[in-house]
RNA sequence: GCUUCCGUAGCGCAGUUGGUAGCGCAACGCAUUCGUAAUGCGUGGGUCGCCGGUUCGAGUCCGGCCGGGAGCUCCA
């Protein structure tokens, strides 16, 4: 039997070998670090036994998979410490996930944050009582027999849908056992001290709101303190870009519990949304878009024909009209369809890119809401491309390179996938089985990574959808591509082939942005509320030394006004330093700051934001400098000033 | 919608065992006219989210509703 070793050396053994044996063998001590094994690509415990030729890579805490096993045995340490505390607890599941672990719990009686304390401090003996943790596997019948025993009914139902025949597999650390496929740690002393309870929440069993509602006990660990820290750091700094809090203090929008979930847009937001519409319209006109609007509130009938009624029907805002039933649109589609079939159409007329960008309202349950994340009413940069069906893929490759366009102007990464049929969901099979087959070759095309989300689809086709990351690492979805054979069929659309014969065409739904406010939210994030200049509500402050050059002051902001650039005068009788720390703080690109020698010799004193920008200039060459930075959309490096927010004390 | 926490001036907060409210910033007024992150002094502003209950008395205790946060579920 040969193992290869990832640095490529290659060991032999006569008998089957355990990566334990095998790591053991390689090192003199093992360290903590090694604590799970690659086995050609698949993650495994070191106790598992290697009777075959085969990779070996052991891996360390660091490595994304042992850490995952790290933070896998923390969660049973922390399981194990609830048992201790509470023994009447029930457990559910305890996962690693992304930035750190939780485990779901059935308490006898609710638990509040400041018992996580206690938590905590008892999961500190477990590590120091160094538990050494032990694999083995049971029949099905057995360990449903050891499940009961230990009154686990969670654990019950889950090996009782563990599929048959297998050898369930148990992790035993002291008095603690648990139903678990691995892989762990060693020991529980090896988990550290690098981890940390971080909140207590609600969530259903397995995911299903039919379910009871368990106690789910969130917390992270990492291999070194450094590690955590850094994280928690990062946590707290993410915060304090919260597009909340800086909506509020930039003053971009509102909420008001006249309208929960419904926005306000406050004047500098207004500024900002226009002009992002301003460059949607811009590269649309340029990709052969056309623009139209439909009407926001239209009759029942033509919902039923949509299918809404019938699918979408919980999300809607109805209403009565001359004793007739209406409905607030929740997408902006049907009126497209109204539009195409308004006149007769050639197959010359194809593809048909029509854009609208459509405010919907959605009646979403008021949990759901998230600031301009998720909200009940938004602008959905919207488009129907209407086409035959040899032009679907060149359509979904050039939606997808628009979107990739506009996201890379703003420095966005993202990630793509392709979501497909739902359980709710109208068509035949193979009109789905195309649409899907269509979505999938195009992004095989663009050579794009995706991921599949079975099940995930609209109600009417499948759908490739781009997910941008928020500051504190939530992913939300912002552009989709949609792929749609049931709504031209539906409103029997109809254009006249080369051959003079009526041919049905088929349909794209695609947002860029997604929902304009979102978009926004994401902005204001990743940006921190520090815009480039051609986004920035106030791209420039004038500020003048006193009230004695207010009208030199004057004529240089009217100057700037005149160029189209967005410009406020401070007119307040406060001190200059006064000025730039509310200028400063507003996040405005550009500061002018005017006094004597300027208004003598016809100069701004320019600070700003960014790197090498400062010292005295002429205004005209100020104003070349910016708009030309404006024209080109470009971001440009903020200079790390501190924020002066805590400097008072 | 569910679990849980929260709701005091425009914003950020304090308010001890129940005895009808304060601080900072902002706003306004006066003085200051200043050269790169907070000039000084003064003034006004609150049905303590709303409704009900307990109590001689409720910001404080209890219940319901509304709104918000964290997560779950659902989605752009």
């Amino acid at each position: 039997m040969r193992i290869t070793l990832k640095d490529g050396s290659v060991k032999e053994y006569a008998q089957p070998m355990s990566v334990l044996a095998v790591a053991k063998d390689l090192s003199e001590g093992l360290a903590r670090m090694a604590c799970v094994g690659e086995v050609d690509g698949e993650t495994v415990d070191l106790r598992t036994v290697l009777d075959r030729d085969c990779t070996l890579n052991i891996m360390t805490a660091k490595e994304e998979r042992g850490l995952a096993a790290l933070r896998h045995s923390a969660s049973h340490v922390m399981a194990q410490a609830v048992k201790r505390l509470y023994p009447e607890a029930k457990l559910a599941i305890g996962p690693s996930i992304a930035d750190g672990f939780y485990y779901d719990v059935d308490f006898a009686e609710p638990i509040a944050a400041e018992d996580l304390g206690k938590i905590e401090a008892e999961m500190k003996k477990i590590i120091k009582e160094a538990l050494p943790i032990e694999r083995f596997t049971l029949p099905r019948q057995e360990a449903i027999a050891l499940m009961k025993e230990k009154e686990e009914p969670y654990k019950v139902e889950l090996i009782e849908d563990l599929p048959e025949g297998e050898e369930i597999s148990f992790y035993k650390q002291g008095e603690f056992t648990d139903l678990c496929a691995g892989p762990h740690l060693m020991n529980t002393k090896d988990v550290g001290k690098a981890y940390k309870l971080t909140s207590i929440a609600g969530a259903y069993w397995r995911g299903n709101e039919h379910n009871k509602m368990l106690t789910r006990l969130y917390a992270t660990a990492f291999s070194k303190k450094e590690e955590l820290e850094a994280y928690l750091t990062m946590m707290e700094e993410a915060k304090k870009r919260d597009h909340r809090k800086l909506g509020k203090e930039l003053g971009i929008f509102m909420m008001h519990e006249a309208g929960p979930g419904f926005p306000f847009f406050l004047p500098k937001g207004m500024v900002l949304k226009n002009t992002l519409l301003e460059y949607w319209r811009e590269i649309h006109k340029k990709a052969g878009y056309v623009e139209i609007s439909t009407p926001m509130i239209l009759n029942r009938g033509l919902w039923e024909n949509s299918g809404h009624w019938d699918h979408y029907k919980n999300n809607m805002y109805t209403t009565i009209i001359d004793e007739q039933d209406f409905a607030v649109k929740p997408m902006n589609c049907p009126g497209g369809m109204l539009v195409y079939a308004s006149e007769p159409r050639s197959y010359r007329d194809l593809p048909l890119r029509m854009g609208e960008l459509g405010l919907v309202h959605r009646h979403e349950k008021s949990g759901q809401l998230h600031g301009l994340m998720r909200v009940r009413c938004f602008t959905q940069d919207d488009a129907h491309i209407f086409m035959a069906p040899d032009q679907i893929k060149d359509e979904i490759v050039g939606v997808a390179r628009l979107i990739n366009e506009v996201y890379t102007l703003f420095g966005f990464q993202y990630h793509v996938e392709l979501s497909t049929r739902p359980e709710d969901s109208m068509g035949s099979d193979e009109d789905w089985e195309m649409a899907t087959e269509g979505l999938r070759s195009a992004l095989d095309e663009l050579g794009l990574d995706y991921v599949v989300n079975e099940g995930d689809g609209a109600f009417y086709g499948p759908k490739i959808d781009f997910h941008l990351v928020d500051a504190i690492g939530r992913t939300w979805q912002c552009g989709t591509i949609q792929l749609d054979f049931q709504m031209p069929q539906r409103f029997e659309l109809e254009y006249i082939g080369a051959d003079g014969e009526k041919h049905r065409p088929i349909m794209i739904h695609r947002v860029a942005f997604g929902s304009i406010e979102r978009f926004i939210g994401i902005l204001i994030e990743h940006f921190a509320g520090a815009f480039p200049t051609w986004l920035a509500p106030v791209q420039v402050k004038v500020l003048p030394i006193s009230d004695k050059f207010m009208d030199y002051g004057r004529q240089v902001a009217e100057k700037l006004d005149a160029a189209g650039i967005r410009a406020e005068l401070d007119i307040r009788s406060e001190k200059i330093g006064y000025k730039i720390r509310e200028a400063q703080m507003q996040k405005i690109p550009y500061m002018l700051v005017v006094g004597q020698k300027e208004a003598e010799e016809g100069l701004v004193a320019v600070r700003s934001r960014f790197k090498g920008d400062e010292g005295q200039r002429s205004l005209d060459e100020f104003i070349r400098a910016i708009k030309e930075e404006v024209a080109k959309k470009e971001i440009r490096t903020v200079e790390d000033r501190e924020t002066g927010e805590n400097k008072k004390g």
